[in-house]
DNA sequence: AACTGTGAAGCCATTCACAGCT
DNA sequence: AGCTGTGAATGGCTTCACAGTT
């Protein structure tokens, strides 16, 4: 019973794989951690976490506990503390580099959106491949020709990519994107990328997200409001 | 072994509760058939579904499953009548109508997503806050004040809305076109909604999504490529 | 007294494996 | 032979409950 545990200084070098769910939930809680920060509160506890986020205190802790041991018995968890650490975890106390391929009204969207900087994350270049968009300006980035991708992802260390063009382009951008060096590839097409390297994507598609929606709705309805059970929002 | 299985009849009446992450792969499911019905492929099988979207063979066929017994064995499912049974699940054999509110660029960009209309949601309004957005036009939607919110809600019979106004205004609205008479919410407002009434909501937080692939980038790459399982993309 | 960290139990989701239909 | 539908087995995630710390 006196046996040194040593696992939490292994498991906050960030060797252990986290369960995708859990990652989920961390950035959830970052997000609240990061307005508490704002508001200058320093303690918080796995029961106040839980009650803002719709979750359970313990599975607050337990989440947490992939970290390391941050908190403290009898007190909580200390806000800036855990700030930086889950910036570590994602790796985000260091601003990632992005590169948008795609500028339709969408990829326009996304290379403005506030969101993304102010979690860390920078667009530094954007590319199409229509003649008409090519030049111009939005923000300080100018549109590049898909001609100059390796290049710049090269020059401007870009690690990872917005991609916002049609499906059928999807995949083919994708492989260049892969070769040219970039790590993470955020995919708004709706087709399911089959990438050969270690790249890594994620997808969101929009429509399916609709349909979840619908889906809730069509059936909440169809047994009617007897069904005693508030509805929970569910994440992206 | 000879007692009749009457399951299948309530199945497909879709009155019983799906669990999401099935729900969600449905949705996979849906568009995957939707491709082949437009190449004019009239059957698949479990396999086919599986290797197409990085699944297990045994999976989808459990999936498919919650709808009801279509599929014949020896042949696979028919894939027309499979698009007409998800639409049903999801209600988007009729279409939706759909309320945009907040006309930033990225309300701009899902008035104008090309994914929707094809999947059944018809964006028919539009509202914004903002003086000098009100009158503007986006294809044949005129932004309207936020004063006719309520009036457009039930003059258009809208059922669902995409809510993409800032953070801090997202509670609040959300309430209104809950009272108003939308069922559903699409929430792009980085915070967790509590909606009283029966209004279901989906968020989708564009900046959480990259901090799951910065996770997935920071983790692979410090580990070293020697790890051999290639990366699968994880959805929405 | 307040709160964390964590085994143990319980619950849900996925995979296995095969009977049965075409 | 090819393929579905589905119980049984497995594996993973969540909740419970409480010992231990401040």
């Amino acid at each position: 019973m006196s046996v040194r545990k040593s696992y939490s200084a292994d498991a906050q070098s960030g060797r252990n794989p986290i369960p995708s769910l859990v990652v989920k939930r961390l950035s959830l809680y970052l997000g609240y951690f990061e307005q508490l920060d704002e508001k200058g509160v320093s303690t918080t506890s796995s029961r106040q976490l839980a009650d803002a986020l719709g979750l359970s205190a313990a599975q607050v802790r337990k989440d947490l506990g992939y970290l390391g041991q941050f908190g403290r018995p009898g007190v909580g968890y200390h806000v800036p503390g855990m700030v930086m650490q889950l910036r570590k975890v994602f790796g985000t106390n260091k601003v990632w580099n992005m590169a948008v391929v795609g500028v339709g009204s969408l990829g326009r969207a996304l290379l403005r959106y506030k969101g993304f900087p102010k979690r860390g994350f920078r667009p530094v270049a954007a590319f199409d491949i229509t003649k008409s968009k090519i030049g111009r300006k939005y923000g300080d980035i100018t549109v590049q020709p898909m001609s100059e991708l390796e290049s710049t992802i090269k020059a401007k260390r870009i690690r990872l990519a917005i991609l916002a063009v049609p499906a059928r382009a999807a995949q083919e951008v994708a492989q260049r994107l892969s070769k040219a060096g970039v790590k993470g590839i955020l995919n708004f097409a709706p087709v399911s990328m089959n990438l050969s390297g270690n790249t890594a994507v994620v997808s969101v598609d929009l429509a399916i997200q609709l349909e979840q929606l619908s889906y809730l709705v069509n059936t909440l309805t169809r047994l009617g409001p007897h069904r005693r059970k508030t509805r929970r929002k569910r994440k992206t």
